[in-house]
DNA sequence: AAACGTCCTGTTACGCGTAACATCTTACCG
DNA sequence: CGGTAAGATGTTACGCGTAACAGGACGTTT
């Protein structure tokens, strides 16, 4: 019987058809430099061993894989989902394969992954922050790979940076939030990475800038529908006369605004309620949800554009891309006077 | 000045030590069979040069990459990234890499994936559906690599299927809201896959069932809340006095629901409404959303604990793993008489 | 003191696809 | 018909970590 075969290899198809392995892989990667005689031979002979091309060898001898490691700190967070949607849409089409990898938030993994990827040979880093350990930042530079910073439009780490002004965008919805009326508002924050930090500081700036005091709750767990109405409870326990709740993201604003709604609180005549991202449900809830929409997409596809770019040799360009984001007022918000 | 250097390999730490690659890979893989006098200086020297181990050379040699491949069809679907989420959690603590990669419901884009997850050398594959196409049958057969296929518990097509029944589960839900006085109901389809059609015959095996005349909404597009919205228009254009909306996933279904409340009409009174999947805000909104709630999480763990075991040299396990849903009633049903 | 064992390090060979170079055939030119 | 070019195929070497085996140094046993 079949003794346990092995997967055929390049010689296995060569034997077959009578040449050397060099004329299949010819065939494979040059068919032009083969005679038509042969190439249907060769065809046939794949065809029937069910030949499947193995990287691995050439990724040993030429040191690149056309795979690209892409970081993300959580892949339940929608944000990061849609990047990544945007990253592979420009990058599969390209002939790249994206190894994906997450981190949880925690630095040490960050490190662990990486030192993975690195392993595998990838060609390329995406990074969804833009703090790293020393131990992060040596490795990269003697790997030699290039790498992309994403979602912060700060100053990179490393080489570039790709994102939108986290600070500014807080600080605009911020303002918004007090012209319509909303001047004792508090900050909903969880899971405290660099980006909640940034928003944090723009609401902090905006606050002050109007004299009036900022007031934030953090909580260390991940956001939520249920973390929203939790916090929401919260916020009315310490600071009961309250009139907006700003959240670090939709999920948690669309808790609050439903923990609102059970307890009776008229959304938006005695709180207002904005959240940030602008995701797809935002725009579908009644009431339409004030928020921050970011260019989480479009952040996915520039790095993958900019970093296909430095894989053909060009050098990197602007090493700060920041994009632009957009205030939707919505209607959890009172209306402009 | 330093020419371009390249990353450093075990035959550049072992010049430094003085001693051979061999050692130094000793001190790597079983430091306990290198001299204590030795350990010391391979450290440093690989401190020093931060070394990067490079897996790649015994991917080659072993055929053996230590990396899974798992194949979605959405990263944007929440019911995979919760599947993915509890897939790693027992994966990455196995020391297994994952490799994820998407193909858009589309088995032509599967089948190129799959080529190329192989041709990386992965161990095993996870994939989420039970059709295929010849190839990638053949594919899989010839690379010898254990299989298995998710989020159904139909036969599998290839050797194990780990998942829930979608027909039961559309079924029960059908049969619920039956019970609840909704009659006159419509089935919300989007992207019309495997287990959309599954769900769809359990909807229409209990409608005929209680002698009522099944009626399904169909469309190609992505599901989404403003998809629901739509679906709803119409459906009240094409059946007007329907009493109920069963929706493929939650999504659709509150879509449909905030179109509702836009047009006056009142849920569940009018329009009994209900999802599937139970994601956080099906638990999170007013009313809260009668959903079909799913064991996707379980269903990445137990796929995880199976092919890791098959990886170890066990035989394939129970063929189908078929595991409970739960229906949630939730107050977007009328209540039970 | 011969025989054997233990501990440590070195040597050899291997995996497989491909770039670079070598070789051979055939064709066409003046 | 020698010479050269073009086209097709073969040969060689390489990438780098590790399993398997070999060998040297030292200690212990009888």
């Amino acid at each position: 019987m079949t003794a346990k075969r092995r997967r055929p290899t390049l010689q296995d198809v060569a034997d077959r058809v009578g040449v050397t392995k060099m004329t299949v892989s010819r065939y494979l990667k040059h068919p032009e430099q083969v005679s038509s005689a042969l190439r249907e031979t060769i065809q046939q002979a794949l065809d029937e061993l069910g030949y499947i091309p193995n990287k691995v060898p050439d990724i040993l001898s030429s040191a690149k894989s056309h795979a690209i490691g892409l970081l993300v700190p959580s892949l339940t967070n929608q944000v990061f989902a849609e990047m990544i949607r945007g990253f592979e849409s420009v990058v599969e089409p390209a002939g790249y394969q994206t190894m994906l990898a997450h981190y949880g938030y925690s630095q040490s993994a960050e490190e662990a992954r990486i030192a993975t990827l690195l392993g595998y040979s990838v060609d390329g880093l995406i990074l969804s922050e833009s703090f790293h350990t020393e131990r992060v930042r040596r490795m990269i530079k003697i790997a030699g790979v290039p790498v992309i910073e994403l979602m912060d439009s700060v100053s990179p780490a490393i080489e570039q940076a790709i994102g939108f002004d986290n600070t500014a965008a807080a600080y605009a919805m911020t303002e918004l939030m007090i012209e319509r009326g909303h001047r004792n508002t508090v900050y909903f924050a969880a899971r405290m990475d660099v980006r909640t930090r940034l928003k944090i500081l723009g609401y902090e700036r905006a606050m002050r800038r109007h004299g009036l005091e900022p007031f934030s709750l953090q909580t260390e767990e991940a956001s939520s529908f249920t973390r929203g109405a939790l916090l929401l409870r919260q916020a009315l326990v310490r600071r009961p006369n309250l009139d907006g709740i700003f959240c670090t993201n939709d999920d948690l604003a669309i808790g609050a605004f439903y923990e609102c709604q059970r307890l009776g609180i008229p959304v938006p005549q005695q709180i207002g309620i904005a959240g940030f991202h602008g995701h797809d449900i935002a725009a579908a809830m009644v009431p339409r949800l004030a928020t921050v929409v970011t260019p989480r997409e479009e952040v996915g596809r520039l790095a993958a554009e900019n970093l296909l770019a430095r894989l053909r040799g060009e050098p990197v360009g602007r090493p700060v891309i920041d994009l632009p984001f957009r205030l939707e007022a919505g209607e959890s918000l009172r209306p402009a006077s």
